[in-house]
DNA sequence: GAACGTTTGATGACACGTCAATAATTCCAT
DNA sequence: ATGGAATTATTGACGTGTCATCAAACGTTC
């Protein structure tokens, strides 16, 4: 015997899931149109960018960003064959690897951002006023919630806390906002 | 002069990424394992389900579930493969084919769809209260609204408007729930 | 120090989605 | 009726993502 959605409950899951649909590929459309960059690679360079050297692990990255290793190794190998990240060793663990942002890979970024931050304030932040956006912050970090503590948006490693980069993406400072 | 976002703007981006990203991944993974489809042939599938003579005619189909029109083709294709569906010509235009639920295609919706809702409550809907739930619909109505008529959940066409089929949803009638 | 299981990444096969180009039919204006 | 534009659908090339599998290096245990 199925519970079958209400016709709210179904009403709001439509919502989402059209709300979803439109926001993502509006702003994927943009920030492909006025950067050259589809949001995968706008994740992984402002991840880059916001790490110490430009550079982290693989594996570190792929947990950060909720990324199957594989899919990672991917779209780096992808990513590298445009210039915008290079592989290194890592000197200490011989399986590992870096990925390294490039100077190409820096001012994608930095060109992108803004264009990109417009896009998303045109097609969501700025069409609610306050109350909704604490709204969708309490709703989103609820639902985070429920999938577990390795889902936080933050999962900050052992060996990695204490660093502040994160806090930086108002201020127009080096790491170029994840938004 | 870049208009950043600000901190709690920023925490509401972030937790609306997070949360679409662990929840589309969700109810993908269970539906895959469950009844072995994707969200992409549910959807198609339930489409399919709710219209009356479980046929549509393509670009009909790639409208209402806002596709490409090259994106449904190589779908349809792919589930033709599997059987799931089948294309039939139109009589009265020979350019146009329509979509053909096939029996098989019948008894894999009417499988999955119990399963498929349990899911989409477990790691939605069931989260959320009655005020959540009401603040999600109207702040994905309101997004939904800003990209124009065109992308409402039920662009009706004209000589299709007066069927009933998608009231249909909590009863446990013969269309299957898009949800 | 050899054997075992674990961690870290890479890879191939395949599903998915977009874009641009194509073909066939229909519609419409003359 | 005919020629040009619009509609309907398909196709090929390509970028993207997943899954299963593999290989190499690490670390621990005996």
């Amino acid at each position: 015997m199925t519970n079958w959605l209400s016709d709210d409950e179904q009403r709001a899951w439509r919502a989402y899931r059209r709300m979803v649909l439109l926001v993502d590929s509006a702003v994927a459309r943009e920030l492909a149109h006025d950067a050259g960059l589809s949001m995968p690679d706008y994740l992984v360079l402002s991840a880059l960018s916001e790490a110490a050297d430009h550079r982290r692990r693989l594996t570190e990255l792929a947990v950060r960003m909720q990324w199957s290793p594989s899919r990672l190794s991917h779209h780096v190998t992808r990513m590298e064959q445009r210039s915008l990240v290079t592989r290194a060793e890592c000197s200490e663990d011989l399986r590992a690897a870096y990925v390294v942002l490039t100077d190409t890979g820096w001012e994608a970024i930095k060109a992108a951002a803004p264009d990109h931050v417009r896009s998303v304030r045109d097609h969501l932040i700025d069409l609610l006023d306050e109350d909704e956006i604490a709204a969708l912050t309490s709703i989103g970090e609820k639902v985070i919630a429920h999938f577990g503590a390795d889902c936080l948006d933050r999962p900050v490693p052992r060996d990695d806390v204490g660093r502040a980069d994160y806090a930086a993406q108002s201020a127009n400072r080096s790491p170029v906002s994840s938004s």
